[in-house]
DNA sequence: TTGACAACATACCCGGTAGTATGTTCATCA
DNA sequence: TGATGAACATACTACCGGGTATGTTGTCAA
């Protein structure tokens, strides 16, 4: 009845609730999403959410991780190959926007996390929860920039402050949550050829010297 | 002691209510931000708040309002220039995103405004209000999205899907809103060399064919 | 078979917040 | 000058939503 997921076990029940979670908090932000509007969409009540989860915020970290975990695993078999940056940062970049697509609930929620903390929204005791997510999706982000740097290095992409750059080509790769709308019949290959335009976007931006094959 | 502002006139109290409520919904989003915070911002109560207003969604569609109004004068000088669209284009871009910069609490509240509609988190009577400004707002972009269809028949840009390039483009240039945080003793310069480097990006990953002089 | 505990549901409390109803002050104009 | 109304402040209500305290049911181990 368990099923291993990172480090932690995570039984079905659990998964269901931050899916349900995730759901609620894309569609209406966190403080416009009740407890109960997560336990209405579960067809269950408050009560079944508080037995796994001592606060709201607390909910909300928990969706906050599994989508940074889901993140972490789709770019690791890439991050170690031996091409040359410029190859494997488009790689990785393409596989984070797929997942911005397809999961598109918790990234907003890892968004709108980061927003939180950027603007300070947290009570002091949800700062140190916040503190490792945080981090981790800071180092997530310092994966993709670090590959910038090299990229650059070896000649392969021309771009002026690396801080700057880096902010927009993820916000870039990130867009999807905002704007794309799952369709009716959409295909693994329609959304693979959105990504792969966005990634395209973002590698002219970056200055590369080479087109799609 | 009224100041005309576009066709309606706006008293100097009401600016006031404004920017405070720009300011707190943008540290805070919209839901979390009270009346009461943005009274207490404004060193009062909330009977001056309701004086003018007669809701909260109302408050926070007139500063929506407001800060369309300011993007449509920022760029209106140059939407009949005589010049060619990728020039236009390059010229609005570039006053659109210092408008991100220097008027961020008002476009950060455009921002939550698309997305409680897209998200359509808003009471009926609340979507006729927001209908107009979110119309507003799509002709807005518009006027950058036909630009940029003009600009690849003129042969000077070269992109994919028209629809999802805009929107890849748009997010680049209103970025600023989140990542942005001002420094003691910016100058005018620092903020253009930023809005400088982001336009840059965002015209090499439409596939220009010219770097910036 | 029973009792102990996990996994919930039910019922309740209480603080915060949108909105209202009612003063209070000051300027303006007949 | 006094009456009227704009521009607020004060005091209050009603409700929603986070959190808690307690009840109920099924399961499993001894």
């Amino acid at each position: 009845m368990a099923l291993g997921v990172g480090e932690h076990m995570l039984d079905s029940s659990r998964a269901d609730i931050l899916e349900a979670a995730a759901h609620c908090f894309m569609e209406r932000g966190y403080s416009a999403t009740s407890i109960d509007d997560v336990a209405r969409r579960l067809g269950a009540t408050k009560g079944r959410i508080y037995h796994h989860y001592s606060s709201k915020s607390d909910l909300f970290a928990d969706v906050f991780r599994f989508g940074m975990e889901m993140n972490y695993k789709a770019i690791e078999p890439l991050r170690h190959s031996r091409e040359k940056a410029v190859e494997r940062w488009r790689k990785m970049a393409f596989v984070h926007v797929v997942q911005m697509i397809t999961k598109r609930q918790f990234q907003r929620v890892v968004w709108e996390g980061v927003e939180m903390h950027l603007r300070g929204a947290t009570t002091p005791e949800q700062r140190t929860v916040f503190a490792d997510l945080i981090g981790s999706r800071a180092r997530y982000s310092d994966v993709f920039r670090d590959l910038l740097a090299e990229a650059r290095d070896d000649g392969d992409m021309a771009f002026g402050n690396l801080g700057i750059t880096n902010q927009l080509v993820f916000i870039t790769l990130n867009s999807p949550i905002f704007w794309y709308s799952p369709r009716a019949g959409e295909t693994e290959g329609y959304i693979r050829e959105i990504a792969r335009q966005i990634v395209s976007f973002a590698m002219h931006g970056l200055g590369m010297k080479e087109g799609n094959p």
